[in-house]
DNA sequence: ACCGTGAGTTGTACTCTGCAAGTGTCAAGG
DNA sequence: CCTTGACACTTGCAGAGTACAACTCACGGT
């Protein structure tokens, strides 16, 4: 199954080293999404990943539509409206309907859900922050742009 | 919320930058997490992200235990237990009894698992080295060693 | 006013997952 | 030999996350 040639040195990428490489990235990121839930879970049983995800976007984009949402994380919308729908029940985002078009409502932290998501994520920081250590500054800013530029990738609906 | 003074300059780590890489790597991390298994539903629907997983590690491991396996992904055991009833019933792996223990039965691939295996790494390299093409081999080789690095950690009841 | 398109909701079904309880096996002590 | 506790699973149960399809409502152009 590796014997695609590996080394067909198409413009700079290349020899068997990038093949192997590849591999490598896609088989570690592989492995960190299946155990990610599982620490999410155990982390931080509050919040699950996914309505840690999407509370951290809001906050991020400081308000949004449930389709960017859904868009952003190649999550069908559906998905994204009953996400939406249990944490706007559990008054951790509000929706307000946009002036310019009836059909939109902008997603919005609420106080709470600005707070939960603080507590969330300085629980999450420190987990991280331990396990990144004895990482020296260099690495972990290189491998923070490492992922920002892979997650980057404008793919139809992948990650 | 962020008011956990946040350059406490402890040891080598430190500053504000590095609490922002490591901010970072969380948020991007969990991006793609989130995004993973739709993506991998996408790209080989005959074999989802968990299923693929555990091929992959049966063949890189030669043979495992269940409990292995459960260990290594932070997964119970039923689930484990499952997930491979499904995949001995696809006929992608067989079991056999452990000659030393009678609890124990190591879980391989079959040809049948190797192959569809082979096929669908096939497909998730081709995706992935188009999506890490315009990567130097320095970055891709650094990047993978992070990853690697990262998941390393021996979390606790995580693999 | 009509029709195609986009945002969002709801019905349905399925997968993944964990916890708790149960079975069979091993290893150590009586 | 017979308990007792630990380990490797398996099964019953329940809940979360997800997708797809069908539906409503609003927008924009014709």
């Amino acid at each position: 199954m590796e014997a695609e040639g590996s080394d067909e040195r198409t413009g700079g990428l290349g020899p068997s080293v990038a093949d192997a490489a590849v591999e490598t990235v896609q088989r570690e990121m592989t492995v960190f999404a299946r155990r990610a839930r599982a620490s999410a879970g155990r982390m931080h049983p509050e919040l699950s990943l996914v309505s840690y995800t999407l509370l951290g976007h809001l906050e991020e984009s400081g308000g949004c539509r449930a389709t960017d949402l859904a868009a952003h994380y190649a999550l069908d919308k559906s998905t994204v409206s009953r996400q939406v729908a249990v944490l706007e029940q559990a008054g951790l985002v509000g929706r307000r309907p946009d002036p310019d078009d009836a059909r939109v409502q902008i997603l919005e932290l609420t106080e709470a859900g600005r707070s939960v998501l603080a507590r969330v994520t300085v629980r999450r920081r420190a987990a991280f922050r331990e396990r990144l250590a004895d990482w020296s500054e260099e690495d972990l800013t290189r491998f923070a742009g490492y992922l920002v530029r892979y997650n980057a990738w404008p793919e139809p609906g992948d990650g």
